[in-house]
DNA sequence: AATCCCGACAACCGCGACACG
DNA sequence: CCGTGTCGCGGTTGTCGGGAT
């Protein structure tokens, strides 16, 4: 049996939105907000799209406080150091870039930075860190963070472009590092259970391979209960996804359910990461 | 002026995973 | 425990506009 489609594909419109389709949507959303169904908001508001698709288009585009236009040279260099680290994760990479949709990022490393990074340096057998299959937001990701030993961590190690580009910049982006994978400010592995109730394993593996090939896998395995690690330090942690997750001030703020995955990346602190997995209490 | 090419961006699609009945 | 519905992610494709020929 093959997967149920998510709406009826003859009975719907696609390709750009117009203006009064725009409209529509924006307002549905003002009044009623998705109403914890993307599926069946097309129908509420009268359009004739698929919910995915209504989803996309108020993520990307009609969502408030969305910020198109060129990228600054700081925002280039959280992409190119995050891509370096955790490779296309799109998603916490916007969460970085406030009011940047992991979309627009996506799309301006494939036509633009890439190619900035290529003219710069080949990139020829390097690429992102090895990545970990994919997982979605709800489960237990494993997170690469690489760490070189300069104290102005030298991403050249995993992208030779990046580490060009970035030293391109008068402002070095300052990285939480030590001559080994900074796990929290004290270099321990924070690990928090958020609701006592189920302890939670975390194992870390540091695959040292080579100096170009680092890569700390952390390995999550979860009680039944919610769990969160916490990478980096610093307590001015706060972050944001395109779901309009938030964190801020030690607490989650999701708009929808209780899910959550969260990395912070920090000029000064190096990387937060944050993971709320499963759907006890401590994913808010 | 017409055509081609390419870059930029929007949107689509398929998949994996969680929530829930 | 299982099946279904839904969500969100990331890769890919489609479309459009501008520059080059």
């Amino acid at each position: 049996m093959g997967r149920a489609p998510c709406c009826d594909k003859n009975n719907v419109k696609k390709g750009p939105w117009s203006p009064e389709e725009d409209a529509k949507l924006k307002e549905f959303m003002d009044k009623h907000g998705t109403g914890g169904n993307w599926i069946a908001l097309p129908q509420k508001a009268g359009l004739r799209r698929c919910g995915k698709s209504c989803r996309l288009r108020w993520l990307n585009y009609l969502r408030p406080n969305i910020k198109h236009g060129e990228f600054t040279e700081h925002e280039d260099r959280v992409i190119c150091s995050m891509y370096a680290s955790i490779g296309s994760r799109w998603s916490i990479i916007a969460s970085q870039l406030p009011g940047r949709t992991d979309n627009d990022i996506k799309n301006y490393w494939n036509t633009k930075l890439k190619k900035k990074l290529l003219g710069s340096t080949t990139m020829a057998g390097v690429g992102p860190p090895p990545r970990a299959p994919r997982q979605n937001h709800h489960q237990h990701r494993p997170v690469l963070l690489p760490y070189s030993s300069s104290p102005h961590s030298n991403y050249s190690n995993f992208f030779p472009g990046a580490g060009a580009l970035l030293q391109q910049s008068a402002e070095p982006l300052t990285l939480q590092a030590q001559d080994h994978y900074m796990l929290g400010s004290s270099g321990s592995l924070n690990h928090m259970n958020n609701n006592n109730n189920g302890a939670s394993a975390v194992q870390l593996q540091l695959l040292h391979a080579t100096a170009a090939h680092r890569q700390l896998q952390v390995k999550e395995e979860c009680g039944s209960g919610g769990a969160m690690i916490a990478f980096g330090c610093g307590d001015q942690q706060s972050c944001s996804s395109s779901d309009g997750t938030q964190y801020a001030g030690g607490q989650y703020v999701h708009g929808g359910r209780h899910h959550g995955k969260e990395m912070s990346f920090d000029n000064n602190n190096g990387y937060s990461a944050y993971g709320v997995y499963g759907s006890g209490a401590g994913a808010v």
